[in-house]
RNA sequence: GGGGCUGUAGCUCAGUUGGUUAGAGCAGGGGACUCAUAAUCCCUGGGUCGCGGGUUCGAGUCCUGCCAGCCCUACCA
């Protein structure tokens, strides 16, 4: 086989909190990639590093009362603390807060000057003047344009309405509570659109892409004019100053991907190798993995980077989707957003790495851990069945060593080394559940073989230790092949296997050939079983965390102050004020779908003999029509009627909740007759 | 509304270019064993392959319409 020559980077986590379990979906699925290929005897150096620049950072280094470098160099020992833990083994790891990364934006920018691609023009934007910054729209909140609603994000309002941070009424900062001015500035822009040509042939035949991925760009960005790519920030910013344009400096998203090749760089001068020959170089591949967030970074933005440049382009970008925890969404209110850290307090990284490999395709599809399948999944699978079958044989062994000759098994052996390309197929491909289930039916296949065999009734009988030592010769042999497929994915459990066969495992191709005729040393469990309540506590533990950061503390309930902080209270009325809105008991007697909307639903509320009322409701994803119908709730009854699209309505329902599948109608305690008012 | 993806046993998923009675693991039920971390082994129940059309001698697999879910994006309130 043919040595390939493959750089490999996981995108670079900002510098701006901790490691957390979803990112560990990327830096394991990469470093059992990375693992895997150097298993194979190909050449592969794994690079990453810290995303150190942008506001985020400069806020929150001045709200520490310290440097961003203070800050960056602290996060970065953490971070790589985390991962060393995790077994993610990088060759190098950056900081694009550095000498090469700025020389090489330096490069960078100056291609893309002489190719004509870098435009001005100025922009109005929202700034500080207490904080003497401009503010991104995160850093701005206000009353919503179009619903009212007060202290909305800068962006988008819980009532699903987008504007520009410009739009909204009364805005303040958030870093300073001042009334932000409005102000222009320059910004430069790449003319991203001038490179439609290479584009549209690289996502459509480069082979770099997954499939929907290619389809998504085709469809949603190549489909119409690239728009300019806003690629600079005015002082005052955290990151480089742009040469030519005092004042102005690179968008943290121009350098972060640089930081990648910055990184090798670091690498390259530290082991005397050229940069060349690893980003300059047709024979050396290069893959990106990343998360589904930062496609278009990566898929547009980048290439289009590299090829003004002169670098090689991406040979894969592989792109994974998001981790959720028990179904849903990582949350810090439900625990379930667990730090690195506090994961390794409770259980083996093991684990996480083994279940991650039993989840991972080469799809963009969201994984989910559900904390019972992964118990299961670990104690069945990795101490069951694959451990098991060196602990059953591992006392017996240790007295007799290894056969000088390969055993008849019924051909056990010989199938699984024959499975070996398959598997390697699949890791290559990423489809890690594809090799786990590979590796899954031959120990499903070995266990049986012990089984049969009954060593236990030859160890009994003096006469028959040769028959004794042949059948620990094959379990144990399997239980080597099975090391060494799942070494990429179980890296200490290769080095203990190793350690008790007394040879080292270094290759892929030690899955072809039996150990044979040499001794076996003593038995050490090799994996605890995973005890659920460990996982529980782990989940305890982050929502405790969660909790701390929001003080208040001792109360016996845990509601968050979320929705408080949303939408703050009204400010106060009179009783008469409230008398003047007239909320009546009503009961649902028909609720139909409009077909032509997206989120009403068309009830028909009775208010007790024939008094009804025709009402529209945003509760379409919320509640199912059927189930409504019978239900009592309150309605605003003396609302003045508004036509809408689709017919009058002739009321409001009440309701909590922002919107969309989380409404929640009120509902009334048994007795309350429609028609009744509420006082 | 537009785009992308998904929908196969209770759960997690496999089903290669369409080809015999649709598979695995786990969970469930029954039994066995005791070397092993209440591990293991044997047997076993369970599916109108989201729904409807179509192409075909034959469709989980191809085409089409619809439904549901997730994501992106827009609009409407």
């Amino acid at each position: 086989m043919m040595s390939r020559q493959i750089l490999v980077t996981s995108a670079l986590p900002y510098a701006n909190g901790p490691i957390h379990i979803g990112h560990l979906v990327e830096y394991i699925q990469t470093d059992i990639w990375v693992r895997f290929q150097r298993l194979r005897g190909h050449r592969c150096l794994y690079v990453c590093a810290d995303d150190t620049h942008g506001t985020a950072i400069m806020i929150r280094a001045r709200a520490e009362g310290r440097s961003e470098e203070d800050l960056i160099a602290a996060m970065s020992e953490a971070h790589q603390r985390d991962f060393a833990a995790f077994g993610v083994q990088f060759d190098h790891y950056g900081s694009t807060h550095s000498d090469e990364n700025r020389a090489l934006c330096g490069e960078f920018w100056q291609s893309l000057r002489q190719a004509g691609l870098i435009t001005e023009r100025a922009i109005e934007q929202l700034y500080d003047p207490e904080a003497k910054t401009f503010l991104a729209d995160r850093f701005v909140r206000g009353t919503c344009p179009k619903c009212g609603r007060p202290d909305q994000a800068g962006d988008n309002c819980t009532c699903g309405h987008t504007y520009s941070p410009t739009d909204l009424i009364d805005p303040k900062s958030t870093l300073s509570g001042a009334t932000p001015v409005l102000r222009e500035s320059t910004h430069l822009f790449v003319q991203l659109e001038k490179l439609r040509g290479f584009l549209t042939e690289w996502v459509d035949s480069s082979g770099a892409l997954q499939e929907e991925i290619a389809n998504y760009l085709k469809g949603h960005f190549l489909g119409e004019e690239l728009r300019d790519w806003d690629i600079s920030r005015p002082a005052p910013y955290f990151g480089f100053e742009i040469p030519d344009s005092p004042g102005n400096y690179w968008y943290v998203w121009f350098d972060a991907p640089i930081g990648y090749i910055a990184s090798t760089q670091q690498w390259c001068q530290a082991n005397g190798e050229s940069l060349e020959h690893w980003w300059k170089n047709e024979a050396c591949e290069i893959h990106h993995f990343i998360g589904k967030d930062i496609t278009y970074f990566h898929t547009l933005f980048w290439p289009g980077m590299l090829k003004t440049a002169g670098y090689s382009l991406p040979t894969k970008v592989r792109i994974h989707g998001f981790l959720t925890v028990n179904g849903e969404k990582m949350s810090k209110r439900t625990g379930t957003f667990v730090s690195a850290e506090t994961y390794l307090k409770h259980a083996s990284p093991a684990y996480l790495r083994y279940f991650y490999a039993t989840k991972l395709t080469p799809r963009v599809e969201d994984l989910d851990l559900g904390l019972e399948e992964f118990a299961q999944k670990v104690n069945t699978d990795l101490v069951g069945k694959v451990v098991n079958l060196a602990s059953r044989v591992g006392k017996f062994a240790h007295g007799t060593g290894l056969s000088p000759q390969y055993p008849d098994d019924g051909g056990l052996f010989q199938a699984a080394a024959e499975a070996g390309h398959e598997i390697a197929q699949a890791y290559e491909a990423c489809d890690y559940a594809r090799a786990i289930r590979r590796i899954m039916e031959l120990a499903d296949a070995a266990n049986p073989f012990v089984e049969h065999a009954k060593p236990w009734e030859m160890k009994k009988d003096p006469n028959r230790e040769a028959e004794l030592r042949d059948v620990c010769t094959v379990a144990l042999n399997l239980f080597r092949q099975l090391s060494v497929y799942l070494a990429p994915v179980l890296p200490d459990l290769a080095t203990k296997c190793g350690e008790l066969l007394g040879e080292e495992i270094t290759s892929w191709d030690q899955s072809r050939q039996p150990l044979l005729g040499s001794p076996v040393g003593s038995f050490k469990r090799m994996m605890d079983r995973i005890q659920i309540e460990d996982l529980n506590k782990m989940i305890e533990e982050s929502k405790a965390q969660t909790d701390a950061d929001t003080p208040e503390g001792a109360s016996p309930f845990d509601d968050s102050d979320q929705p408080l902080k949303d939408e703050p209270l009204a400010e106060e009325i009179t009783i008469d004020d409230f008398a003047k809105v007239d909320l009546r008991v009503a009961r649902v007697i028909r609720a139909e779908q409009v077909p032509e909307a997206n989120k009403l639903l068309k009830l028909t509320l009775s208010l007790g003999g024939e008094e009804t009322r025709q009402v529209f409701a945003g509760i379409k994803a919320a509640y199912e029509p059927e189930k409504l119908v019978g239900r009592l709730v309150v309605m605003v009854a003396n609302l003045k009627p508004r036509k809408m699209r689709f017919g009058l309505s002739e009321g409001m329902v009440t309701a909590s909740g922002p919107g969309g599948a989380e409404v929640f109608l009120l509902g009334l305690d048994e007795g309350a007759k429609p028609g009744q008012r509420v006082h």
